[in-house]
DNA sequence: TTGCCACTTCAAGTGAACTTGAGGTCAAGC
DNA sequence: GCTTGACCTCAAGTTCACTTGAAGTGGCAA
């Protein structure tokens, strides 16, 4: 009774539908079944995709994820694989914390250039101690970046 | 004297050597000059690299990065930019400590389904409140995910 | 019964950040 | 003087996570 159909599922989880197709196709959620051509996801979908979101924003890849879910649904989570994972993000939060000081000071400090104060490339060498991949990227809060010359 | 060729800079940087002749070409290094045809860059491109990385880690894209640079290598930086980057930050770092609560829960909490355990489904609560694109992976921290079937 | 249109599939495209490959060059060592 | 091989350029390929577009379908209101 409680079925949604992705229309709903969109609008409550905020993803478009497109992702959702994409995301039972890679097998993070699945349908329940079908009224004619349309899909129908059990209520239980939206938790779910919480938590893809969870482990999204966690460092994990999509491949991981699927691999997280048992066929029937629940979480199987490898405890070692997240304690690893909860390790790294603590030291990706340090070194964030560590950015994030460092641009507080650019934003503050007067000096002409940051590349010469000492105070910011000491805390450059902080937070570069153990390099570090990609962004965490928010959202869509702003910064299009859209462009590619050439 | 102290120019390093692109070998000695990937070297100490630890990036190859197609990384930075990238970097290059989008401008947010730059060699300064040439021994034949081979690249010379100032030892002062290390500290820029460790900014570069720094931003990248802060969720800078590579083109927000080169703009941050003046034509003489200095950093140019706007400072309203590097406090909105830095809130965000903020936000991020807080999202991702819920992560990273849940991780340790799932990695200890002996529930047959996170997704049934209240506590858990709390944590998660909080860590979605607000979402979040993609993640930050450490450098070469394992997880290969390198298959793509079909 | 008809027609709308939100859904469907499948293939191809996108963007970011690199990596790879083919073919070329040149400083240095023999 | 020749060879070697690490560098060079430029184009194309790769991966990830989606998005877009074309063409089709079927439940439901009129």
């Amino acid at each position: 009774m409680s079925y949604l159909d992705i229309a709903e599922v969109a609008r409550h989880s905020g993803l478009p539908a497109s992702t959702l197709r994409f995301y039972e196709e890679r097998r993070l959620i699945k349908s329940v079944g079908r009224r004619g051509l349309r899909r129908l996801f059990d209520a239980s979908v939206l938790r779910q995709l919480a938590l893809i979101a969870l482990a999204r924003a966690g460092g994990f890849a999509l491949d991981e994820i699927a691999g997280m879910f048992a066929p029937d649904g629940r979480a199987r989570i490898d405890r070692g694989q997240m304690r690893a994972k909860a390790d790294e993000l603590d030291r990706t939060i340090r070194r964030l914390k560590a950015m994030q000081a460092g641009l507080r000071h650019v934003a503050a400090c007067p000096a002409p250039s940051h590349l010469e104060c000492p105070q910011f490339v000491r805390m450059m060498r902080l937070a570069g101690a153990g390099r570090l991949k990609p962004p965490v990227e928010s959202a869509k809060t702003g910064s299009k970046g859209k462009r590619r010359r050439r």
